[in-house]
RNA sequence: GGCGCCGUCGCCGAGUGGCUCAGGCGCGGGAUUGCAAAUCCCGAUACCCGGGUUCAAUUCCCGGCGGCGCCUCCA
């Protein structure tokens, strides 16, 4: 369809159209959670990116074939057991089920295939089993570890994704102490259990797999080799991308094994890294429940998918404000076309040429900047453009809507929501009434409200204005317009 | 120390070799309102510093300074 989406690939550094294996396909991985905690918001940050990619290219007519892993064993996972008096595997599904449940809140189209490390270890442990065969790896008491320098000598890349050498990343590795690794930069693909940990059965003694592997496995389980698009956040490129290409090409001896490479810029909280060591991190959960999924996707796309983006409250805030525009443009539009329609006079014919320019122009300008890399914040400004023409003429046409005006509203309208759609807002919520928590609240706000028409029809507004000042300590926002009174939340 | 990214209005954030450079939030003035709110109109304020290239640089190049990410588990 039409232009070609260009993508920056952080394998070439620079942006590319997507050439894919199978025409019309794009086989995707995203790198997912390591469920041993509540989701945050950074974590977030990263699907709704990759969400938003997929929804544009299926939107373009891709079919896509997304596929995203759980960690379900690793370190945390089984320090949290620990910590919780539970098994392993009870830590990661309870995780797990928290965070498909965020995940559907937050309105994220869910992946095809979410495979989990734990119902892969006959397929991890033949692919070690392949790497060792190959030369590629050695065992080393009950650890089995990937040879880096003897991948390197074979396939001169290591280090590529990161734009450093092995050498530039031995420099500035920390030593680990008490590994018996040949060299720094080997990583294990095995590990031999240690006391109270779970474990599996293989070649190597008891034991689980390393953190890299797993993505290698069923990546090119399910997608074959080599695939088109692989995703992460950018904190993922060093080392696990690098590592994972590093077994993947080893196993295949396919490359590149990814054509492209898409990163995500991570989230920061005053400036630093969100994330759980840090205890900077604000629950996905949490922010949901205080903004809203529209308003935290519309703060995630205000910014470049790449760029970092910064978390404050105050931001979030913003973006429910920002929400609230398109609200009332999609009202204003609403209410101009329940008017009769009038006649075609020239101020209208004039109305009705600028509205069908901003369609014209918004769109295109929409969809330019989305091919140019996902560039949903220059895309939204465009949208705010068609927001802003329907709020102009919702109040300053004197004049009801002409047949033509009415057209023009009405694909104004179609093309505003269809674009908040393809972006992955939720419409129903956007347009939906709101609603009080029960039916008792909604009928004892109704009659407040009418007691304080009546108040205010009585001329005593100092005590209507009692009304709306108690009911705003409530989160109670009270308008009142030539058609009645109206309420929101604040 | 190495690699990478970035430094644009009060805040956030697109973007461009020359038309004073989107959009959102906030702010000031006005319209509207019983007063508000919402909305509309008007407005102000920006391209880190120093060189260079160019007729012209915020935009390209070099050098500073500052910030962030990665180099260790991390989305």
């Amino acid at each position: 369809m039409d232009a070609p989406l260009r993508l920056y690939n952080t394998r070439t550094r620079q942006k590319e159209p997507l050439q894919t294996r199978e025409a019309g396909v794009v086989h995707l991985y995203v790198c997912g959670l390591t469920p041993y905690d509540s989701m945050h918001v950074g974590h977030a940050r990263t699907f709704v990116a990759f969400d938003v990619l997929r929804r544009y290219l299926e939107h373009k007519g891709w079919q896509v074939v997304h596929v995203q892993n759980w960690t379900d064993i690793d370190d945390k996972i089984i320090r949290k057991a620990n910590e919780l008096g539970i098994s392993a595997k009870e830590v990661a599904e309870r995780f797990i089920a928290e965070a498909e449940e965020d995940c559907r809140t937050l309105g994220l189209l869910r992946p095809h295939l979410m495979p989990k490390v734990t119902e892969h270890i006959p397929d991890i442990i033949s692919a070690i089993q392949t790497l060792l065969d190959k030369g590629f790896a050695y065992a080393r008491g009950g650890d089995v570890y990937f040879d880096v320098s003897r991948y390197e000598s074979a396939f001169h890349d290591y280090g590529l994704l990161s734009g450093q050498t092995r050498e530039e990343l031995i420099a500035g590795a920390r030593v680990e102490p008490d590994e018996d690794k040949d060299d720094p930069m080997d990583f294990a693909l095995w590990k031999a259990a240690k006391g109270g940990e779970p474990f599996w059965e293989s070649p190597w003694g008891f034991g689980r797999p390393g953190w890299h592997i797993e993505c290698s496995v069923m990546s090119l389980k399910y997608l074959g080799a080599p695939f088109d698009l692989h995703g992460g956040a950018n904190d993922l490129v060093f080392p696990h991308h690098e590592n994972e290409i590093a077994q993947s090409q080893a196993l295949t001896g396919i490359k590149p094994i990814v054509t492209h490479w898409m990163h995500s810029g991570v989230l920061t909280v005053g400036g630093e890294k969100m994330s759980k060591s840090l205890g900077n991190f604000v629950t996905l959960r949490d922010a949901l429940k205080r903004h809203g999924k529209n308003a935290l996707r519309l703060l995630f796309l205000s910014t470049h998918y790449r760029s970092p983006l910064d978390y404050t409250e105050e931001r979030a805030e913003g973006a429910k404000a920002s929400l609230n525009r398109i609200r009332m443009a999609l009202e204003a539009i609403k209410n101009r076309l329940a008017l009769p329609t009038g006649e075609a006079t020239d101020a209208a014919q004039k109305r009705t040429e600028q509205l069908w320019e901003v369609v014209r122009e918004g769109t295109r300008l929409f969809y330019a900047a989305m091919d140019d890399d996902l560039n949903t914040a220059e895309a939204i400004g465009y949208l705010f453009r068609m927001v802003g023409a329907a709020l102009v003429t919702g109040v300053t046409a004197k004049e009801p809507p002409s047949a033509a005006e009415k057209e023009a509203l009405l694909a104004l309208r179609e093309r505003l929501t269809s674009l908040l759609n393809l972006l992955g807002f939720d419409l129903a919520e956007l347009e939906a009434p709101q609603r009080l928590d029960d039916a008792l609240s909604e009928n004892l706000l109704q009659l407040l409200v009418e007691i304080r028409q009546q108040l205010r029809q009585r001329k005593l507004f100092d005590l209507a204005d009692l009304i709306r000042s108690r009911l705003g300590d409530f989160g109670i926002v009270l308008e009142d317009t030539p058609q009645g009174t109206r309420w929101r939340r604040s």
